[in-house]
DNA sequence: AGCCCGGATGTGATCGATCACATTGCGGGC
DNA sequence: GCCCGCAATGTGATCGATCACATCCGGGCT
């Protein structure tokens, strides 16, 4: 096994880590003091909290989390909530939310609810309320999952994470349909008509947001509702339901994530599509590697890492920055006008 | 913001959750005994047991964890320390580790290091040890990192992900070795003769232990010792690298993984070769978009989950079950025979 | 019958921090 | 010269669990 140094019996007999009576006794004062240090209280001579202070040091104090967190009642701990989180999205979210939290002072746990199953995500949730977390950042957020926080008498503050404001059990996600009719007016304008959509995973409440969007252009734009296929985020699964649009007769697609399109670009090929000639494809998100697909992918930037950041700010009542970031539209080699004349 | 209840003045004065002593007047019993239900001890009446567990259920009791690491003095906390897992591989393994711990009722807190800079590798460590986890893996490990953890009067016991064992202070990753080989060994058998290596980011081990298998498999086959080119892990560096390799005119490219693999074919297509006949490509990791790339990658697959669990369980000193799962080779599109008869 | 043993349960101390409240000392206003 | 008030610090209680040890009780053995 692995391991890092035994620690043996070298020097006296401590064995436990100092505490706040021990660097009491070092500096010559009370433990109170001591606390009085760490909790940076205005009336303390410099003199003092010096004396304090070079005494934490020569010990080598950590402060007890669990004894803090037992007396505050405040466990400094923000829960994730994430499903599936190998994806590039959630994953890079989540590490944001820890940078944020940790330059805060809280530590993050999370925690991976493997199914979609209520049960899985109830368990995950209950992991997080006996860790007593004080907040939840809920990661690609899914029905379900929403259903479970609102349910039960459920005191633990949560933000799910692209979604601006919840009115009473209507979680409108608004950046997300921006960006997806961002993408779809994009192919409007270049002139397809009849333009398909591969949907993300059913219950998600962002392949909804997405879906929305998509057809709210539409029909904003006059265009007859194009095909939808669904599909699971996944690049397999992009293929096959892209399969699936091409057979329909499409010019164009718009993918609600770039796995999928990264499929649909491959089911185009085996179809003898030539992109964008044949077919127009644009994704959504732009992960680092969607530039360097075969075309590169014209798709709708999301920024995830931000996402993240304004989530815990959320969380912790930092309100009222700036509301959120408008979704970009990054034009690559996917798209172009539809190969006949539009009807 | 998004708020989950206010559980405002509804019921009576009680706002404290329950306790054992809360629960044990409930029963009718000593605190003591409901401490020994939690903890099943062995001489309990069942029925005495039976009324304890009624009433917890009654009160929704859920012991307080800060209070038990308090005076255990076991956090029961597993402490993840990364680097940039925005990636497939770290995310992954991420996820298994947490299920894994969460099976065993550990909890699991990540601890991100943003730069590869010892300063920022020190922090999200202190952050671990503050927390008092009781064990670290380390995901993506680098060279910085390992230091680190061996250097300093270092308690906690830890695991490297993808490494077999630590021979005081060599790292050996030997099954990392055996993929990059059998990568580097099927070029070899298909007959290319001018192989190049596309490493990975310079300081990781990893990257170190794929490299060590592509020179060593190219020495044991008696090819001359290729070109090579470092990139960062990332399609993009891949695209730049990859030109560089294709500038020295090489016919097969191993590269370190499959992102920087799709940035070579990128880098191919815009050279006018074509992918495998010009050109063969191996990747590394058999990502769930690698099947879908064009022409789909052959690559070396790991199985990132399973380094998870098997991490944590080394972690726990769940040690002796089966060593390691040998990397596989899926091969795929991207690796053809040399276009010219190898000189 | 008396004794001892161990199963079943209770009592008080403890972990390491903060909180509530008490105490000290010094300076200024009247 | 006295007293008030506030800055600076100390004392004891507390959070909610486990640990160490004490107690009670019934049954088998001699």
């Amino acid at each position: 096994m692995t391991d890092g140094g035994t620690g043996g019996g070298a020097g006296g007999t401590r064995v436990r880590a100092a505490s706040v009576f021990d660097v009491a006794k070092a500096a010559g004062v009370s433990h109170q003091t001591v606390s009085r240090v760490l909790n940076d209280h205005p009336s303390l001579r410099p003199a003092t909290r010096q004396k304090v202070l070079d005494a934490m040091r020569a010990l080598d104090y950590r402060p007890n989390l669990a004894a803090r967190a037992l007396v505050t009642s405040r466990s400094r701990i923000i829960g994730i909530l994430s499903t599936s989180s190998g994806e590039y999205g959630p994953a890079s979210s989540i590490a944001a939310v820890e940078a944020a939290a940790r330059a805060r002072g809280y530590s993050v746990s999370i925690a991976n609810a493997d199914g979609v199953d209520q049960r899985s995500i109830d368990e995950a949730l209950a992991h997080l309320v006996d860790l007593s977390a004080e907040g939840i950042v809920v990661i690609a957020p899914q029905l379900q999952v929403l259903s479970a926080l609102t349910a039960r008498s459920f005191r633990i503050p949560f933000v799910t994470l692209q979604t601006l404001r919840q009115t009473d059990g209507a979680e409108l996600a608004l950046d997300q349909v921006q960006g997806a009719r961002l993408a779809t007016a994009h192919l409007g304008e270049l002139g397809h008509r009849r333009i398909g959509h591969l949907a993300g995973a059913a219950d998600w409440i962002d392949a909804a947001s997405r879906r929305a969007g998509f057809r709210a252009e539409l029909a904003e734009r006059g265009i007859a509702a194009g095909p939808e296929a669904d599909g699971d985020w996944s690049a397999p699964s992009g293929y096959r339901a892209g399969r699936e649009l091409i057979g329909r007769g499409v010019t164009a697609v718009f993918s609600a994530n770039d796995q999928m399109a990264l499929g649909l670009l491959h089911a185009a090929h085996d179809a003898g599509l030539a992109v964008p000639q044949d077919l127009s494809v644009v994704g959504f998100d732009d992960t680092p590697e969607a530039a360097h697909y075969l075309p590169p992918l014209t798709t709708v930037r999301q920024d995830f890492a931000e996402a993240g950041r304004r989530a815990l700010a959320r969380l912790l009542d930092e309100d009222g920055t700036s509301p959120s970031a408008d979704p970009v539209l990054v034009v690559r080699a996917s798209t172009a006008p539809p190969p006949a004349p539009a009807d």
